[in-house]
DNA sequence: CCGAAAGTTGACGGCTCGTCACGATCCTTT
DNA sequence: AAAGGATCGTGACGAGCCGTCAACTTTCGG
């Protein structure tokens, strides 16, 4: 704890044009980068670490500076995706004063999303040989407790009739989830249809469901 | 093609208790029991197939004799549950006479079952660290299109409107998937309040759903 | 211009992978 | 019953991946 080190306070900040910053960023976009290419090429399971490195030119230590493995890369991808959406998935509900705007708009945000990258959403739905897998990173399941939060609170405004809100939030997201696989798989990627059907499917659902005594609006 | 061969046909079937089947049915069961407990002691992730050949008293070559990969094992795992379930869900289809109990029965035997050996379920949905990883097998994905099989052959029937039959199948996997992962996570495992909330969702929606005109009905 | 700090490099020991020649065991045939 | 053949288990092996780290290079602050 060295006293002296209080004079000089100001240090103004991380230095915003540092060439060291710069480097890094650059570093680790390109890793991101080729990472991206290697999953979509190899697939995620067979794809190693020396793989992401080798479609680099940087060296095996260099990238144990930025991650630690292919599995903290590919969060990293998908934690970038997720956070581009969640803004606008958050926004829509916040101005939705209907059920019907609430839903559809939850809905057609995810699907128009997932058709526009869906290059990116095959890649999250990685096919490991015959395998299908879906993996949610934390800001994607950061992304579905906002989803129960807006729901909740939609549910305190009168909103939402008093339903199991953490029930409702696993529903939409299975809905949604599923969907946007068969809409993916389809000749013609249209999110108007899949929007459709989900929200009319929602819509119809949340009248007929069960209600619930307030106190069991509660956190898993 | 030794012509002599054809002359004792009489070759009854491949031996019904040969010691030669029966520890390669035993060799098998090893590998898999083994390979439960490893994958629920490490995670799916940091499982190497070593681990499993650890666990057992076999040699390695004996393991690649059974399996390629410990994908592989995993998929043997998922597809027994897969087909222990899968009759039960058909069959509850198959006796129904109206929706309700088309939608009530499919989600009371899955909710149940996933309730009943949820040590499993966990597994499948396994979690790698902070991921959480949703993997289907072909004998899932099977079990898929054989729902929507009978999605299609309900609406021919005119038991169901005539909807999207693929995005309902979708939607059914989603809601039952994410709600049974709910229900696994909450301190009581309750199949009937599930299937409760999932058969109201399905039955209220698929009244409000778009109909559609028959040609739709068609595979991915 | 210099010294310290931060970052990069690539070689290294430890480990896993899938294979394969060998040997043991079981089955069939005469 | 004995022998030959077929099948399967064994474990050591080369290839390659993993994560680390000491040495080197580059940048920053004074």
């Amino acid at each position: 704890m060295d006293i002296e080190l209080i004079k000089s306070a100001p240090r103004p900040a991380p230095k915003p044009t540092g060439k060291r910053e710069l480097t890094k960023a650059q570093n680790r976009l390109t890793i991101l980068e080729a990472a991206r290419q290697v999953f979509a090429e190899l697939g995620y399971g067979a794809t190693t670490v020396r793989d992401i490195i080798r479609a680099t030119p940087l060296a095996s230590g260099t990238f144990y500076n930025y991650f630690q493995s292919k599995e903290e890369v590919f969060q990293a991808i998908q934690d970038e995706s997720a956070l581009r959406i969640r803004p606008r998935l958050h926004e829509e509900r916040a101005k939705a004063s209907t059920v019907e705007e609430f839903i559809s708009g939850t809905f057609r945000t995810f699907f128009e999303f997932v058709a526009g990258d869906h290059s990116n959403f095959r890649t999250l739905r990685m096919n490991t040989d015959t395998l299908r897998v879906r993996m949610d990173t934390p800001e994607t399941i950061a992304g579905f407790e906002e989803l129960r939060e807006d729901l909740v609170g939609a549910i305190a405004k009168g909103m939402f009739p008093p339903v199991d809100a953490d029930f409702l939030m696993a529903a939409i997201v299975g809905v949604a989830f599923e969907l946007a696989e068969r809409m993916a798989r389809r000749e013609l990627r249209d999110p108007a249809t899949a929007t459709a059907f989900a929200t009319a499917l929602l819509l119809g659902g949340i009248r007929a469901l069960p209600t619930v005594t307030p106190p069991d609006i509660a956190a898993p």
